[in-house]
DNA sequence: CCTACCGATCGGTAGG
DNA sequence: CCTACCGATCGGTAGG
């Protein structure tokens, strides 16, 4: 799926974008100065234009690559056709691995939207809907299928979506746990339950 | 448990507050000037100085004070010996009650607290670590009994913790479903599972 | 609780 | 990619 860039302007779109990333997690988009996110990256403030045309088009290109990562993950899923629990499982483990590998991209996308412009404020959101509904339909069918107890299948799909977008409290502490552990505990614990 | 207060002054400050946390949370407490803020109260910027010492003070009140009652509701449970079961879901419950009602409040403390000076985010991440620890102790004792599966205690408190913050994703859209079903189905999804 | 105001910092531009 | 710089806005103070 490469596709053909120059390269070295590319990789410093990236670097750029990895480093506001980084500083828009830890203080915030309207906290993080360009003058603060320049002298990471050992340039000069006005050199930042020169790549993007403003500090809000890096918030955009944050939230929505991020968020086209996960509409085609989940659109590869639904039309895999699979079982409905598998699906769920996949969906489960690919929020986990992406959020510790990642982290700060989806931590930013998660929160920081809400400084993006009205207009792609509501198509973020939009998006967002759009993702959950797939989700409910898949959850509707695991139940009609027998698959899955009888529940509001949008609280079930709540509940998965703020258990693995939450794992942002976990990451970066000194780590108790191996990430293929975390991530299959998390995987019974939705699926099976913590009860015996 | 009420306490006796100047009134007057009590109900200002708290006004202060809640219009600071509504604000914090739709905007950021960087992004959130005194000016909106005294303007939305509808008095003048330096006047919101009789009633706090700075702009983080508010931060600060908002978060400490949200911890507090967390704090407080595990305490309370802990000391009750119930068993293990009952305790987390217990939890459960009072973290969906409270964030369906102080939402403004419990989003704020769980996401800008990176705002506080840097001495409080060491105490407020203390604090709830130690809040954690205590979750992680009831899982533990809960397998050791037989009550619960066994799995990395640490990872089902994560997800159980995760699951209940990440609500802030539904409260204020349109609600598909009763608050008082969302929260059984999170107790039994947490619980019990989805798989049938 | 207000008016008047300050020093600092911000996003961004001009021009090279 | 840099220097020089602008207008706007910020948190907060003085003084009443």
């Amino acid at each position: 799926m490469a596709r053909i860039k120059p390269t070295g302007n590319f990789s410093k779109q990236e670097l750029i974008l990895a480093k506001a990333a980084l500083l828009f997690r830890k203080s915030g988009y309207t906290a993080t100065s360009m003058r603060a996110l320049a002298e990471e990256l050992g340039i000069e403030a006005p050199s930042l234009y020169n790549h993007f045309s403003s500090k809000n088009e890096i918030l955009q290109k944050i939230c929505f690559n991020t968020a086209d990562i996960f509409n085609n993950n989940i659109n590869r899923e639904i039309i895999s056709k699979e079982n409905c629990s598998l699906i769920l499982e996949n969906l489960i483990r690919f929020h986990v691995r992406k959020m510790l590998k990642d982290f700060d991209f989806v931590y930013v996308s998660d929160h920081e939207w809400r400084h993006l412009p009205s207009q792609l404020v509501t198509d973020y959101l939009n998006q967002r809907k759009i993702y959950e509904d797939k989700m409910v339909k898949i959850v509707e069918k695991g139940i009609a299928k027998g698959e899955f107890k009888k529940i509001y299948p949008y609280s079930a799909v709540l509940t998965i979506l703020s258990a693995v977008r939450g794992l942002e409290t976990w990451q970066k502490r000194k780590r108790r746990i191996f990430e293929t552990d975390l991530e299959n505990d998390i995987v019974n614990h939705l699926l099976y339950g913590l009860k015996k």
